[in-house]
Order: structure tokens, then C-alpha cells, then sequence
DNA sequence: TGCAATCCTGCCACCGCTGGCAATATTCTG
DNA sequence: CAGAATATTGCCAGCGGTGGCAGGATTGCA
């Protein structure tokens, strides 16, 4: 096995510095790591050498001797949209902090998903993990981490014991807002698209929908709840379920976006107009939902902030400890947007 | 400023495993580097330790040592849905090989483009690099990476003098394959909305779109086309201009599918149907050109494929030298899937 | 059976950087 | 101004591997 190796750039070395500023590869590093032990007139000569001559520590070799890689890690599973833009925010806090994202996808329901994570990190001596739902459900995974001692942030919907590991979206407030617009729009059978019963984010949604139309004095039966896969192709087939009952919903909430296109073009095949006759809602908000005609109403979720907020926590955690991570929120909300696919409840209504 | 150390997992080194196996490191080194140089019966013994042990070579220790990292890079500027696509296919396949994918977004436009990149190389220390459009386009990052000397697969559309870096997108066959559709479905008056005519992809949709109107003895006037920015607003902004013109195309082609679904809006929102009085075709071909009613008529890019065929040149390159990625095909062909958004020509029209 | 050629294997230096500790320089105290 | 305390800096030993080279074992051939 013949290997090549890139030899054309050759970085200066600490040692080149050190010989050129005339201290110890010692001092040079210690200017690079704690800057406050020395002298200010050698530290400003030395920095002044570093900049002149291009200077960047090895990652490798300051790994190596510190147990540190200056690396962050991304575990997530369906690339969606969401997460394209999610992966953008943490990138650009990982330049502002010198850190560099290794991804990794899997999929969170295989058996041995606690084995490929944990081999992931170890593999790539990552300093941190972020870790996008559904992944981040995996009670099993959060435990194996937290026992792992590995630095980690959580993107979830349920507070934990140890919040300065998470992000978490806080469901209710922005479903409650959908639920009494349509509410007020005259609204009264609801239907419920669900995410896979088995994932915590999706669960959240729900009971997020139920209390906000407990509120309301309203019910969703069990019947009105079908549940989907988050892909589109679950969300047609719960449509076709949802829309053939004898007394169909005139409002419905997808757990997503995806899905929520599948109630659409099941309505449309079903001669059901939107929104004269059934509006529909989903989940996520990314840029599609005003692409399609009528304009997908939905619950925006900030990516790029989520993203942000959740790369100063773990890089905070990392570099300072908990107390640092703590300094920062942890609850995110959603915004209810509405869009052209909701209107009055149809007058056969009652 | 206190620096947290996962400790809690502790691999065995490759001190531990020379001293199991009752031989020195060197030989664990080349049971693991160069097996054949090794005695079968010493490699089997050294192996069997390995897999007991569970031992995994370190990779910054590694690559200290060597000059190889274990891992590459991708280069990308807006996160699309597509591009998700891409990372995942890049994923399998590097998985398979042993290396970790580190990502970076970047913007195509800024002036320091190669400076940026080569920074990114050079600190992430990667051992290659996969670069999409629209970055691989930059003609100036191309020739700063053959002068770098690193090993880098570029996506693109324009064969050039070293295809074992490429993975190009043979346009032609799928736009003529749509062109004909749209012409034997008697269209006459087309337009195009271009990608910005500083991308080579672009321009390589329009050149393809024009050749294949040719071969119909069709014309495509500049005032047919107009220049979009790949975006969904730029769509409706295009579509808007094209729409109001006194002779408007009963057929556009979009360079993208959220050109298109601008397009779509626009016509809605202007009372002209489609498929009716306008068919509207897109390029990408993702999930979302189905979700849309009607759905979208596209022209569908590979991206698994073209991901893993881009990863294996890649890794071929970086283990085994250039001939090893000369084995490997270059072309790729997108496919032109027929949707809804398609239909006969108005009879208004001629 | 003797000696060279070929195989294997181990020793050791080193990849580039950090941390412990000793050494030196500087400042402080009486 | 001496001795102690404190601030700075340098030496050296790794971190966990890899590669060159030499030496010992084995094999080949006369």
C-alpha cells in the first residue's frame, strides 16, 4: 500500500518558534495555553513571532500529549433540512472557538447504537458530543454517555437532571397558540398526526396538543390520533386513514412538515380543498413549508439559535466545566406560523 | 481556566498489547501497518491479542507519527437537502474504510475562499478532501488544492485534464431527454431560470438545455432567459419578470427545485395552471419535488451514488495513489423524472 | 556441513506538543 | 543588604504510534 502524503505546506513547528523567538518551546506553549504565567513582554514578543511566522499548534500532537482533540462531535440520524441547518450553527461557533465538527450518522434504532456511538467517540477522540433527536431519545445512549464522562449536549423536549447537558424545546407555549387560533377559527374535531410512539419528542408534541385543547374543553380521542413515522410516506397513509373516517377532523396537526405535505396531497387526491375544508398544520417550519401552494402553517423551530446555544454550552462544559455550561439558557421555543393552509372551520360543521 | 478529561474510557495501547502478546510494539505495529511482513503464525497470534483486547490504534498518535489523519473533509456553502443526501452517502462509505468525515460550510463567494479552505486542510489536518458545488467551481480553490498536493475528489460538471479527481454530472442526456418530452408535448416558447451565471453547474444546465432545444431546431433567446441565484426567492423574482412578459413560455425550466417552486408560487398567485397553461421543470430532483401539488417534474441527481463513487475515489487516492482512483468511474448521469408540473402545450399557443 | 541470502523481529529515535519540576531571576521583608 | 518568597523560564519525560536499521533466526545452495 502505497501512501501519499501532503508535503507541500510545512507549517512552522513550536520549535521553529522557540528558535526564532529565542525562549523554550516551553514558554512558546505556554503562551498559546496560559498566557497568564508569562512575563507580558515576553508573552507580546512571542505572539508577535507567532503571528509573523504563520504559526498553528498541531492538532494531532497537542492531542496527543494533552488528551484533548479540539474536535466536537454530531450524531443525528435522517439528514434533514432541520438538521443541514443545525449542523450550520454549530459550525460557526466551532470556528469562533477553534473547534473543528466530525458528523456521524447512525440509526437510532438499531440494537447497538450505545456500541457505534460510544465507538464513534473513541474513534475519533472527539472533546464533545452533540447529539440531535431522535438519537438523543435513547434513554440507553444518555446513560452510556453520562457514565462515559464524555462532555455531551442533549437536543430534547424533556428537562433532565442535568440541563447544562441540554437543549431542550419547550413544546407547549407555540402548540398552544396553534391550538387556540384554530380554536377560535371554529374549530372542533381535530385530528393528530403523531411521530413514532417510541420517540420523546414526538410523545411531547402530543401531550403538548392534548393540554392545549384540554384548555380549550376540547378532547382528542384516541381514534382522532394516528401514528405516523415522521417520513411523508407515513403521513399519506395516516391521511388516507384520517380523511376516509365518517366523521373526518377539520383540522389537523402533523407531527411535522413531512408529513403534514402527506395529509395535503391526500386531500388534494381526495377532492378536499384546503383550507375551505380541512387545515392542516405541521412541525419542523423549514424553508418548504412556503413553497408548497397553500403555504404549509407550521411551528417554526430557530435552528440556528438552537444550534448556537448548544455548541457554547458543550464547548463551555468542555473548556470550564458544568458551572460554565449553566451560564447559558436552556429552553428554546418555537413559534407558531401560520400560513394559507388554515382558515374558518367549515360551515357543515356541528 | 480547568480542562475536563474523559477518563472514564481507558483503551489498551499498543504498550498493553505488546506486552499480551509477548512480542514488541514494532510487530503489533506491523501486524496492523504491513501484515504480510509478518509471520503468519506471530500475525494470527498478534491478531487474536488485538481482537481480545479490543485494542484500536490511536488515531492522533497515529497520524503524529505517519502524517495521516484518518480522515477527510467536505467542503460544501449552502446546506440543502441534496447536499444532507451527499453527507450520508460520504458517511457509509467512509465508515467502511476506517476514516471520520470532519465538514466544513463555507461561502463560495468570499474573496478569501482559498485561504479559508487550506486553513480549514491544514487545521483539521485531514488527509483528503471532497469539494461540492457551488465551491468546486472556484477555479482559483482548485488550483490552490493541485499546488497543495492534497488529495481532493471535486463534484462537478466540467470534465478537466485529472478526472481521478472528479465526479462529474453529465447534464446533456437527462436535459435532452426532458427537452424532447416537453417538444413532443407540442411546447415551443421556453424559458429558462438559470443558476448565477458565475456557476459552472449553471451554465452547464443552460449550454445542455440549449443543445438539446437545437437538436429540436429550437432557438433559446436571451431574453428567455433569466439569470436566478439558486434560491427560492430568486425563483419567484425570475418567475415574476417571465410571467408578465407579453409572449410568455408555455414550458420553464428551473436550474433548481426551489427555483421551481418559486416559479410555482408565482403562476398560482397570478392565476395561470399548471399543469394547464404552464409546465414547469426543476432540477435536484430531492423528496420535496413530490410533496409539492402538482408535483414537480425534475431531473433527479444520484446523490447516494454519486457520494459513495466520490468517497471511494477519494480513499482509492489517498491509500493507493491516483491509478488506484483511475479505476473508477467519473460520470455520472442524472435521470429526468416526469411529475405532474408537466402537461401538454396550451392550445392558445402558435 | 559451511556460508550467503532471506525472513523476522526488536531497539531506538522521533512526530510536535504539554506538564511536572527544577533552576534562575526578580521582588519583598526585616 | 541578606535571606525568603515569588515570578519566570527551561529541561526533560512522556503521549501512542511508526519507520529505519541492525541483529538473530531460518532457509537455500554448493
Amino acid at each position: 500500500m502505497e501512501v501519499r502524503v501532503n508535503t507541500a505546506i510545512k507549517k512552522p513547528t513550536i520549535n521553529d518558534v522557540a528558535e526564532a523567538a529565542g525562549v523554550s518551546k516551553r514558554t512558546i506553549s505556554r503562551v498559546i495555553n496560559h498566557p497568564e504565567t508569562v512575563n507580558v513582554k515576553t508573552r507580546a514578543h512571542v505572539k508577535s513571532v507567532i503571528s509573523e511566522m504563520g504559526f498553528a499548534p498541531d492538532r494531532q500532537a497537542r492531542g496527543l500529549a494533552s488528551r484533548r482533540s479540539f474536535m466536537i462531535g454530531l450524531a443525528y440520524d435522517v439528514p434533514t433540512l432541520h438538521i443541514a441547518d443545525i449542523q450550520r450553527g454549530i459550525l460557526e461557533v466551532c470556528y469562533e472557538s477553534g473547534f473543528e465538527l466530525v458528523v456521524h450518522a447512525c440509526h437510532y434504532e438499531t440494537d447497538n447504537l450505545v456500541d457505534e456511538v460510544l465507538g464513534f467517540v473513541s474513534r475519533s477522540k472527539i472533546d464533545g458530543l452533540i447529539v440531535l433527536p431522535p438519537v438523543s431519545g435513547v434513554d440507553e445512549l444518555i446513560a452510556a454517555l453520562n457514565e462515559s464522562q464524555l462532555h455531551y449536549v442533549q437536543f430534547c423536549s424533556e428537562l433532565s437532571a442535568e440541563p447544562w447537558k441540554q437543549v431542550v424545546t419547550n413544546y407547549l407555549p407555540a402548540v398552544t397558540d396553534m391550538t387556540n387560533h384554530l380554536v377560535g377559527l371554529g374549530h372542533r374535531r381535530f385530528g393528530h398526526i403523531s411521530g413514532p410512539r417510541s420517540n420523546m419528542s414526538s410523545r411531547k408534541r402530543q401531550e403538548a396538543f392534548i393540554q392545549a385543547l384540554r384548555q380549550n374543553k376540547l378532547k382528542l380521542l384516541r381514534k382522532q390520533i394516528v401514528e405516523g413515522a415522521f417520513t411523508y410516506e407515513s403521513g399519506v397513509r395516516a391521511a388516507r386513514k384520517m380523511l376516509s373516517a365518517k366523521e373526518r377532523p377539520t383540522a389537523i396537526f402533523a407531527g411535522n412538515d413531512e408529513m403534514a405535505f402527506g395529509v395535503m396531497n391526500v386531500a388534494d387526491e381526495m377532492g378536499i380543498k384546503i383550507p375551505h375544508d380541512l387545515s392542516v398544520v405541521g412541525f419542523d417550519g423549514t424553508a418548504f413549508a412556503n413553497f408548497v401552494i397553500p403555504s404549509l402553517s407550521s411551528i417554526r423551530r430557530p435552528s440556528n439559535q438552537m444550534a448556537q446555544l448548544g455548541t457554547q454550552k458543550l464547548i463551555a462544559q468542555i473548556n470550564d466545566g458544568p458551572d460554565a455550561a449553566r451560564a447559558f439558557e436552556t429552553m428554546i421555543s418555537p413559534q407558531f406560523v401560520p400560513g394559507d393552509s388554515i382558515g374558518p372551520a367549515p360551515d357543515s360543521d356541528g
